[in-house]
DNA sequence: CGTCGTTGGTGAGGCTACCTCACGGTCCGG
DNA sequence: CCGGACCGTGAGGTAGCCTCACCAACGACG
């Protein structure tokens, strides 16, 4: 066991490969869930953002996803054109949108939901629950 | 120590958000320390293969991007507009042209280069070695 | 040796998903 | 009651992709 053979397990640049490369191997994976219903991941987690609060201000999507103000417009539109989604004045602001899931919405969020989980436990279950509690901890020590 | 407690170490769907969660911090990473260069991501792969086989056709840029020919174009276009490439005929097929980095593009690639790897050093260094190695293990099973 | 299907790069034009800026309507503290 | 802050959106811009059409060059084949 050469302790500083390149290509090491503990190498540093190619653990960095391994977790860019398995977060795209998720990646892809919630992509192709997502392919029957026609929707981009980003538009999937603004579903389950509305659907999960119920009751959105557009501000409050914004900041949840990370984007302009002026873009969460955007993404209202489009879940709005697809009926998922529908916009409510807010009774306590009259300068206020208040984005609200539809009844299609609702059922889509779930089923999607479903889906996920059930994709997201097929994966792990590759590892034992042992091995998932500790690749937990080093994650953790990782993200900040 | 609840086993199936929600939120436990196992739980497949907090796993999946701590990898993204992983993974994301570890871009964030790279894009700060290629902002010293305003380099892209891409653009920075893209330096990467031209310089790694010194004289890269447009087509096995493309290939290696994993992006259509035409975008293949576009990049090259940016990196000579930036000095760091240059377009050369291919001696042994008019129609092609080769990419080659100019001395500036070497020297740029070198530093990024090393930056990265001392950024990737820095990271990972809050794990010991014996955990990289199982964090190694761990995600090699989930990449496919 | 011509001819003809294939290949390499690029112009033209389009799409998506962001952004900033400007603006009108609304809210609210002094 | 009024001035500054805030809410959503129209207008317009950018980056990074794409397809399609085209020309020049290649190379196999009769």
């Amino acid at each position: 066991m050469a302790a500083h053979s390149p290509g090491a397990d503990d190498d540093p640049a190619a653990l960095g490969e391994l977790l860019v490369r398995a977060a795209r191997a998720q990646r892809r994976r919630w992509r192709d869930v997502l392919a029957p219903w026609d929707l981009s991941p980003h538009h999937a987690r603004a579903l389950r953002v509305v659907g999960g609060r119920d009751g959105v201000r557009l501000s409050d999507l914004a900041e949840a996803l990370h984007i302009a103000p002026r873009s969460a417009t955007e993404v209202a539109d489009a879940l709005q054109a697809r009926g998922l989604v529908e916009r409510t004045p807010d009774p306590t602001d009259r300068r206020a949108v208040v984005l609200r899931p539809t009844e299609a919405g609702r059922q889509v969020q779930a089923e999607v939901d479903a889906a996920r989980a059930a994709d997201t436990r097929d994966l792990f279950d590759r590892l034992a629950p042992a091995d998932r509690a500790e690749l937990a901890r080093l994650l953790r020590a990782l993200a900040d």
